[in-house]
DNA sequence: TGAAACATACCTTTTGGTCGGTATGTTGTG
DNA sequence: CACAACATACCGACCAAAAGGTATGTTTCA
């Protein structure tokens, strides 16, 4: 059996191709640079070619965020996974997944989600669907109100990062990530 | 000379409520809500009646942005000079300007100042330099990375906002006011 | 009266989306 | 193994609607 690579046909990444590309025009022009025909057109892919993977402009922007949120999922809970300390373990597994993903040079899947979720109205709800299914999951070890607060902190983090049109690192990401970690810590 | 409320033409009124319905499309639809078509509709003017006052649909987003920050600018100027303690006093002031708008029925100029943003890019900019320019201001009372965790938390608050759909507050949203607020004080 | 404050009508481009066709695979059958 | 039969992947042209914008009226106020 021929591995996907050696086809000539691929479409399998045809499809993560597109969602790259929707990602991409998402961070780059915002919500309204995610219209069928660029991402079509950045994928080298005509428009007939991507409705054939997406049904809908709205699927297409679920498929992104479904994407995203799936890759959020394993960095957290492989993160969590390494933590020996069980109390307040999401909160900080949620802060690294959002600094890890911070200083890439232009791929920054978190700031995409909520790109992506501002989009669509439908996506916004599952956005926070997602959060109150993880919150609940995690009630037992991350209930305490310092803990929210650093993780709203974290989401604050990535928006001060989509303020800056350059790629350029919010200053001192690092040291903001180890204090927010800490506080996690000294409960 | 007649008071502006008692003319039968009040053209200040009229740009206002565009402004506002702009607002509230951007809350209720997303970036994508915000078109010439449905702000003018919403304000029961036509499209050439709001193009008299913008003379583009970038002029009205710029418009409403510049309206928020205006807004935003004298509340934290009012917050802190009702401030007797210095230190923080600056970081205090958005927090507070930040919640007491949250739990308003309709309106959240804070979120709506982010939502306008993501939708021209041009806004985006003039966010940041805001940003930029008031944390110079305060860069000697506001400069520790406490306070700086402390603004992006109240940056997450909003943000946790936006995802309810329906206008339900944030629960507790007082009591993680006042914490955020106290954290500026522990220093 | 003349300038400001609108309305009406129209234009161009872009939008998301459809449809028929074609090339490329995969599968069943002798 | 060969070859039909089918399914998948994609292209290209077309479409109706909505987008932002303009040009020319008509009304209202000072």
């Amino acid at each position: 059996m021929k591995t996907a690579s050696q086809r000539k046909k691929d479409p399998e990444l045809v499809r993560r191709t597109l969602l790259d590309c929707a990602m991409r025009l998402a961070l780059e022009h915002g919500p309204a640079g995610i219209t069928v025909q660029a991402v079509a057109e950045a994928s080298g892919v005509t428009k007939g070619g991507l409705f054939h993977h997406f049904p809908s402009k709205q699927a297409l922007v679920e498929g992104l965020f479904a994407d995203l949120v799936e890759k959020l999922d394993a960095d957290i809970d492989a993160a969590i996974a390494e933590d020996p300390w069980p109390r307040g373990s999401f909160t900080r597994a949620y802060v690294r997944a959002t600094f890890d993903d911070l200083p890439q040079g232009q791929g920054n899947p978190a700031a995409a989600l909520y790109v992506s979720a501002l989009a669509e109205p439908t996506v916004l709800r599952m956005w926070a669907d997602w959060f109150t299914t993880r919150l609940a999951r995690h009630r037992a070890t991350d209930d305490a109100p310092i803990l929210e607060i650093v993780r709203m902190a974290a989401d604050g983090a990535w928006l001060a990062h989509l303020m800056r049109e350059d790629g350029a690192a919010v200053p001192d990401a690092a040291g903001l990530r180890e204090r927010l970690i800490a506080m996690t810590l000294t409960d």
